[in-house]
Parts: C-alpha cells; structure tokens; sequence
DNA sequence: AATCACAAGGTCAAAGAAAGTCAAAGTCAA
DNA sequence: TTGACTTTGACTTTCTTTGACCTTGTGATT
C-alpha cells in the first residue's frame, strides 16, 4: 500500500464520519509520516471534482485544507451535467472516477456501474492505436450514460 | 514444464481460492524467477476474456494487476459460449441481434440489454477509421457479457 | 500605515517506482 | 524447417515521492 493510498483512506475515513474533512497539512504531514506537498498531490489526484469532490484552503497562520462531497440535489440534471462536461476523449482512469462517483450519488446502480467500467477497461481499445483510444471511449461512454436513464 | 505454464498454474491456484489473483509484477516475476514482463504475456496469452477472465492494473509506487475469473453456473458457461462465438470483429446488427437473444432466453435484464446495445452503436465508433470499428465493438461487447452477470 | 517576521499552504520539476510495449532471439513439435 | 509458442530485455508510459522555492495571511513593531 502506497503513502498516498493511506493519505486518502484517512482523508475518506474523515469523510466518512462528518461529511468533510478539515486538516492542517502540516500537521497531518508529520502524523502520516510524509512530506506536505505530497498531501497536494494526493488532493489533486484523487478527491477531484470528477470524483465528487470540492477542496477550500486558506494559506498563513491558523491556515487549513478542507475537503467537502459535492451534493447535487438534481440528480437527473447532473447526469446531463456530467455528459456534457465529458470531453472529446477520455482516459480509462478518468472514465472510471465519473462512474464511481455517480454511483456513490446513487445516479448509477451498482450493476449498471460495473457495466459501464468494464467497457471503459483499456483492454477494449488494444486493437487500436493509442490516439484514437480515448475518443472512442468517450463516445461508447456518453452513449452508456444516456442510455442509463 | 515451461515458466509461463508456472506462472499461470500459479495464478490459477491464487484465483482457485478467492476467485481473484491479485499481484505486484516485480515481485512475483521474482518469485517466479522470470523477467517481469513475461507476465504480461502470460496474461494476454491465458487470461483473457474469451476464458472468462478480467484484468485491471495500476502503473507506478504502489502498482499492481488484478485478476478476476467469472464463476461458472449454467448461464455462465452460456454466456461464455456466445462470448466464445464472437470473432475478432462484429457488426453493430449481429451485435444486437446476440444481446436481444440474449434478452429473450432471460440471461440478460431488459436494462443490461438496453445499456450494452447503446455501446454498439455505429455513432460510438465513427472518430475511427471503418476498418477498425468492428473490431473495438466486439472487444467492448465481449467485456461487457463477462461483465453483466 | 508601512514594514517585518513567521506561519501556513501552493507549485513545479526531478527522481523513483511500477507496469506496458514491442520486436528480436530461442525452443520445440509436427 | 517451418510455424507457433516462449523467453528476454531495451525502451516507454504512468503514477508516486521528494524537496527547493513561491505566495499569501497574521500579528507585532515602527
């Protein structure tokens, strides 16, 4: 298990518990036993937007990080929301990040989740080359998602 | 008895027990005393969605690939029959003649149906030249049967 | 008010760690 | 003796870790 992978599972354990996370990163630095910047990093990489997430900080003294779930209150609009937002391509990772956190917002079912992932997985897209990947995806992937309603 | 024989027997007997193999490609190219991307070639010549497997990795600090069998009760081994009969490249009509089927003899929901239909659609495949598209649609198709148990 | 020191957090690029690709070379049975 | 399957290793891509340096906020001193 990597350094980031704990980072996050405390920063989601925190989550978990009272919807938000609120750290010092410094502080939480040291505790984890790592370097500050490598909490921006984890940030940045996994609680993104497009996993359902919104992060607020302040710098200088009494300075913090925190960490929100984004809560769409329109679920059906926030499919269309997020087909849109879709771009020309798309990475599996990335593809894989949209599913989930719809799901988690209960937009997509489980089943319907792990469909979808499985079209997104790399391996479809072998007998192709490499440019053409993520355009393919995200059209096999838009389509997915408006046939999901 | 070769090394890549080694390595899949090995893999087989960790998927015997969970149903998943889950491995750190160095370390087990150790284990195995073989180069690490020997693995790969295990992977992509044995486990590979024609026999029922699934895999997902992860590159980088912390990396690892993952192996997932289906399991084996009578719908399986009619899907993987029909996964079986699906060449290297389909057409979006045969492809969705196979799933209605699929949906008529109840090994499919109406919804699964629905979704998987809308993935081999030609509009899905257009930024790719002809040539490649129904390649692409039947990897995507045969992922998304082994996925929809 | 202007300045200064300190206390946060932010950025970025280099180095490191894993997995992926590909093609050349080797093996072996038909 | 050819053709399919294996083995190997150089090179690539992706993800992580680290640290030097930058920016911003707070409070104390002039």
């Amino acid at each position: 298990m990597s350094i980031s992978n704990e980072i996050a599972a405390m920063l989601l354990s925190m989550l978990e518990e009272t919807g938000r996370a609120e750290i010092q990163r410094n502080d939480f630095a040291q505790k984890l036993g790592c370097v500050p910047s490598q909490i921006n990093y984890v940030i940045s990489s996994r609680f993104t937007p497009e996993n359902g997430y919104t992060v607020e900080s302040r710098r200088g003294g009494g300075g913090y990080i925190k960490i929100t779930r984004i809560n769409y209150t329109a679920k059906e609009q926030m499919l269309m929301h997020i087909i849109n937002s879709i771009g020309e391509t798309i990475g599996e990772q990335s593809a894989r990040a949209i599913i989930i956190n719809l799901n988690h917002n209960e937009i997509l079912s489980a089943e319907k989740s792990k469909l979808i992932i499985a079209a997104m997985n790399e391996s479809c897209y072998k007998s192709v080359p490499p440019e053409f990947r993520g355009r393919i995806r995200a059209s096999v992937l838009k389509q997915l998602l408006l046939a999901s309603r």
